[in-house]
DNA sequence: GATAGTGTGGTGTTTTTATACCACACTATT
DNA sequence: AATAGTGTGGTATAAAAACACCACACTATC
């Protein structure tokens, strides 16, 4: 598989968190408090440069009161 | 966040995974033929066993031509 | 009973995430 | 100019995923 497809995967999940995220109102220390991740990790998901687990996805959406799913609804 | 909550999460993904597979009458073997992952793994997914990446995610989405999101479609 | 195909279980190494900090630049607001 | 809030960048350790094997039990089918 492409590593370019991997890279821009990562990048619109997160263009799709700070989406949800603003969608919400929060900034990302405010969201970190919420879940068990730090706010400069936050800041790295976003940009596309962690590529997170099932679990992290979970906690995250958890913490934006929305369906996993959501995260990955884009393209 | 609650330990069972996580477990249960990673239980019903990979049901998912399996229901989604096996819609693409594909054995786990097959489908490890198609990406970068072991069929034995892929068992570990499938029974929950595995907190696998976004990667992986995409990955699997790929090999059976579904969107990611759909291999959250769930609950 | 031999062969092929299925899912499962175990082990080991390399790579990477998770988690937790700190420090900085930038933008208000006071 | 001091304070508070924002996102970003760097570093470091422990835990876990990625990846690659092997072996086994089970079920057909030949």
């Amino acid at each position: 598989m492409k590593k370019d497809l991997k890279k821009d995967f990562l990048f619109r999940f997160g263009e799709q968190l700070q989406k949800v995220r603003e969608s919400k109102g929060l900034s990302q220390r405010e969201l970190s408090l919420n879940c068990s991740i730090d706010h400069s990790n936050l800041s790295k998901i976003e940009r596309g440069e962690k590529n997170i687990t099932l679990l992290t996805i979970f906690e995250l959406a958890s913490a934006l009161d929305v369906k996993p799913r959501r995260l990955l609804d884009f393209e």
